[in-house]
RNA sequence: GGCCCCGUGGCGGAACUGGCAGACGCUACGGACUUAAAAUCCGUUGGCCCGUAAGGGCCGUGCGGGUUCGAAUCCCGCCGGGGCCACCA
């Protein structure tokens, strides 16, 4: 018989979900075993999109798939669940477009992609398959926002704990309340550290019932807010900033963006900048997601210093990095939004400065981005004080200072610093240099190294002759002695704008009663499920200021109004954003099915909590991720977020939810243009010599791109399976290269895999007869060697995921069983586990030839002999000044002596020393010998 | 502009901490089988040169330098490609 992959890979298909093969056991359960090893891996689920999958996307799933299988032969209870990340816009969009809900088109492209996934062969335990759109899942969504909403951040503990506890610790006036709603902790510091000035800190018994409501909501972790949204008019939404290129477009669709105030859902992530910061040192992750992550939360040690407003009672409080240069500091500028712009301008100068404010405001952020780097600005007629100097600085408003950062308002130092410089040189402003610098000219360019301060004294403290470390510190330590500065720490992070206007998203478990209270819903009150509604289009319009409607303010009142102690009260109409259910779906996985707890806490243990000997014992969490580095910033931020909330408030057990992340690469596919520049189907293309041609027209290869409907360059994996069978496909995918790396498809180049299983095959079966062509007599000597190098080699690359090279040396044995007529048994078994993993398939479907009646899946991953590896003789390749000359042959275990005579006595050795003395003999073991001979 | 990654035959790639460059696969070419083709099998396949041949020599990991007995690998400076961030004070 024939290597028929189409009957065996639905044959053991089948199997496996008949017998559950890889069903994964709770404790408790049925079929759990305490004392083995837990394994958790997890790949980034899917969008379950309309056109379902392509090669690209199996390309992680194969490798998890890979690593699975082979944790499970290393004797681990493996966790390898998948499921579908379902809100969003695309179904939406679709739905709009086609009339369909989107519920179904959902669930239709879902029964699509498990089709195709199940074809591949993958390993999941498909029974705890989950859809975030599913009520039985958004529910704790919900639930999970009940908790931020219902929590406040510590600051003693470093972490959130029950809103409660701020209420009593309000009452027992352990905290009291700032001006500005901010924590105090006692009224003694209510001379302002920083500006001398009461800050006014009220007592609890002293605040009305709003003024509490007030203070309690300015803590919780979910609040709403009227801030600076980005609103896509196109989208009829708003964005998160981490949603928004920085072309100042919707990283969906496209479409421009605009700054516009709007009262949104907000999350206090914030206050776990440091954490977040922090914790990247337990987990093991790449180290260019670390740095982007640390870049996207971007910390900066500096200084927070007031400025007096001259005539006025206003202070100007900017943040800089660079207290050291303050002597420097020329002018002031404050970013247009700043709210004290109005206050300072002057009378003359207050029709210029309006207009330039209105401009940059208008402008989206597109143009902001997008202009040149040239300084625009204007004068406000205001002065105020440098408090080193007490020279007077003019304030100037200029859009290259914006409102989102430190305080929206900056000195500005133009000797030290290339912004202020072209500022300062575009309106005349003067340059002071206050760091030595002989290299720099900073009247041309501003310097903005480290050095020693000049120039910089006045009558109680001088920085001059210090270096810049010690000048920051002794003027911040002077600034805060004279209550007109202190260190500050601050960070780039922005909180997390949580609502969006769609229809398609998890609805908030909140209600808004008459008089504009908002009240959370209880947990025995969700899920809240969407309305039923025939139109759930958004409202999108072209004006950037048409006022904001969402899709779900057309529900019914029988949804929207809820009646409740005698008032009528309105649900939350905003729902939440696409990273809402991937937030914690690698909980809900662990334990799927429980209606009592979002996770069960044992499970939960079972499964997070690492074994204290898998080489990251610090994070805990699922042990290999594995996913597009394009979640670097979002997914992954987001989700470490809420684990940490939820670690703080007990309900999870491990500091990050991520133990291991693996970013595969993409694979990309050569896309092709007609004369006219369109795109034509790929797969039409066929290559003629040096063209290439589609329809009997010459196209023109473009370059490689990620696979899509944009490129017309994509490929299905049903076709692929259909002609060479998924194990080919696997084997494959996993050959193009290391996994980490984008590579090329090339369905041509697939014929090579095939042809190696086609090999195996014959190699075991003989295809006329259908017998089995395996011995029982033992390998010899040579073939029992290369068995166990090979088991090594593979062994190696499962552990380091290098699967490339692990098909290669199983080619290699294969190669080698070529010329034999039979396989020795204990060989073949062996090859057929290795295989296994990588080509599931074809290896059961051998493994039950060879006599086995179970699944291999558990079988015991074949163990090396080291023995077998030394070799009795080595050969060592001969060296005459670093060129290689000759070869030895000599025992393995012969000193270093009887190498050195034996290289010297090789004939062609002798001749390439000729008469030149020689000086030094270098035997590297098991490796080389080099002869230093000049 | 800043930070990071990468550069090896016609192609994808291999080479563990510096130690035989090009494993393995694809392509191409030659041969076997076949009426023929496909499939399959065998061989060759980095460049240049010497030799009828067996065989041998030189060059070669983007470019230029350096360290070293020895560099694809480490260091410095360029060039080319990709990614992320981008007026963050």
């Amino acid at each position: 018989m024939k290597y028929d992959f189409a009957a065996i890979e639905s044959k053991w298909q089948h199997f496996w979900q008949a017998n559950g093969t890889f069903a994964a056991a709770n404790p408790g359960q049925c079929g759990f075993e305490a004392d083995r090893p837990k394994f958790y891996v997890l790949d980034m689920f899917p969008y379950p999109s309309g056109v379902g999958l392509h090669v690209g996307h199996p390309l992680g799933y194969i490798a998890t798939d890979i690593v699975a299988r082979y944790k499970r032969m290393c004797g681990a209870a493996v966790l390898h669940p998948m499921g579908y990340d379902a809100f969003g816009l695309p179904a939406e969009q679709f739905a709009v477009e086609h009339g369909v809900h989107p519920r179904i088109t959902t669930e239709q492209n879902i029964t699509n992609m498990t089709r195709q996934l199940k074809r591949l062969g993958l390993s999941y335990d498909w029974d705890r398959c989950l859809t975030t759109t599913d009520p039985d899942y958004h529910r704790w969504t919900q639930w999970i926002f009940l908790q931020l909403y219902n929590s406040w951040f510590d600051p003693t503990a470093g972490a959130a704990r029950p809103i409660e506890q701020l209420r009593q610790k309000l009452e027992a006036e352990v905290l009291y309340v700032g001006p500005e709603d901010e924590l105090i902790d006692s009224p003694a510091e209510g001379l302002g550290a920083v500006t001398g000035m009461p800050i006014g800190a009220r007592k609890w018994h002293e605040l009305s019932a709003n003024q509490r409501t007030a203070v309690i909501a300015n803590h919780r972790l979910a609040y709403m807010d009227e801030i600076d949204v980005n609103w896509c008019p196109a989208l009829g939404t708003v964005l998160a900033n981490e949603e928004v290129t920085n072309e100042g477009r919707s990283e969906r669709g496209n479409h421009p963006v605009f700054k516009r105030p709007l009262r949104q859902w907000m999350l206090r992530i914030t206050v776990y900048a440091h954490r977040l910061l922090e914790d990247l040192e337990l987990v093991k992750w790449p180290d260019p997601i670390k740095t982007m992550q640390r870049n996207w939360i971007g910390r900066s040690e500096g200084a927070l210093v007031d400025f007096a407003v001259v005539d006025r009672d206003d202070l100007i409080r900017v943040f800089t990095t660079r207290p050291d240069t303050l002597f420097g500091a020329t002018y002031m500028v404050l970013a247009p939004e700043h709210p004290l712009v109005e206050d300072v301008t002057s009378n003359s100068q207050h029709q210029k400065v309006d207009q330039y404010c209105r401009q940059a405001v208008q402008r989206s952020e597109i143009d902001r981005a997008a202009e040149t780097k040239s300084k625009t600005g204007v004068f406000t007629g205001a002065c105020a004080i440098n408090p080193v100097s007490g020279q007077r600085l003019p304030i100037w408003i200029a859009d290259y200072v914006m409102m989102g950062y430190g305080t929206g308002a900056i000195m500005a130092v133009p000797a030290h610093d290339q912004r202020d410089h072209d500022f300062a040189r575009t309106f005349g402003l003067p340059i002071i240099q206050v760091v030595a610098e002989d290299s720099v000219d900073v009247q041309v360019e501003a310097f903005e190294g480290e050095g020693t301060c000049v120039n910089s004294a006045n009558d109680e403290v001088s920085l001059n002759s210090l270096t810049t470390a010690e000048a920051k510190h002794a003027i911040t330590q002077w600034l805060d002695m004279k209550g007109l500065g202190k260190t500050q720490v601050q960070y780039k992070l922005r909180d997390w704008l949580f609502s969006r206007q769609r229809y398609w998203g998890e609805p908030f478990p909140i209600l808004h009663g008459p008089d504009g209270e908002i009240v959370a819903l209880d947990e025995a009150e969700l899920p809240v499920e969407l309305p039923e509604m025939e139109d759930f289009a958004p409202c999108a319009s072209e004006d950037p200021n048409e006022p904001v409607q969402t899709p779900l303010s057309r529900a019914p009142d029988s949804w929207k109004a809820v009646d409740r102690d005698g008032k009528r009260y309105t649900r939350e109409l905003n729902t939440m954003p696409q990273w809402a259910g991937s937030c914690w779906y690698y909980l809900r996985f662990i334990d799927p099915a429980n209606s009592e707890r979002f996770v069960g806490r044992e499970a939960e243990q079972y499964w997070m909590v690492s074994d204290k000997k898998d080489g990251h014992p610090h994070a805990g969490g699922v042990d290999l991720y594995v996913g597009g580095a394009e979640h670097a910033v979002l997914h992954l931020l987001y989700a470490r977020f809420w684990h940490k909330v939820l670690h703080d408030l007990g309900h999870v057990s491990t500091p990050e939810p991520f133990g291991r992340l693996f970013n595969q690469g993409y694979i990309q596919a050569y896309a092709y243009t007609d004369e006219r520049g369109v795109y034509v189907p790929a797969e039409e293309v066929k290559e003629d010599g040096q063209r290439f041609v589609c329809n009997g027209q010459q196209v023109r290869q473009e370059k490689l791109g990620k696979m899509g409907k944009s490129l017309k360059n994509a490929v299905a994996p049903d076709e692929i399976c259909e002609r060479f069978g998924c194990d080919s496909l696997r084997l494959y995918e996993m050959y193009l290269g290391p996994l980490d790396q984008d590579k090329a498809w090339s369905t041509k180049d697939i014929v090579g895999q095939s042809r190696f299983l086609h090999r195996l095959w014959r190699n075991f079966v003989n295809e006329e007869t259908n017998e089995l062509l395996v011995s029982d007599k033992p390998a010899g000597e040579d073939l029992r060697r290369m068995l166990h190098s090979t088991i090594k080699r593979v062994t190696d690359d499962m552990e380091t995921m290098s699967y490339n090279t692990a098909i290669a040396a199983l080619i290699e044995l294969n190669n080698e069983l070529i010329s034999a007529k039979t396989t020795p048994r204990d060989v073949a078994e062996t090859m057929v586990l290795l295989l296994s993993p990588i080509a599931p398939h074809i290896s059961e479907e051998l493994w039950q030839r060879l006599g086995h009646d179970q699944s291999l899946a558990y079988e015991t991953w074949p163990i090396y002999d080291k023995a077998l590896l030394v070799q009795q003789q080595v050969q060592y390749p001969v060296q005459v000044n670093g060129r290689l000359r000759g070869r030895i042959t000599i025992a393995t275990d012969a000193d270093d002596k009887a190498i050195e005579s034996s290289a010297l006595a090789e004939q062609a050795v002798k001749d390439a020393i000729g008469d030149n003395p020689v000086r030094k003999v270098i035997i590297v073991r098991n490796k080389m010998v080099n002869i230093v001979a000049k």
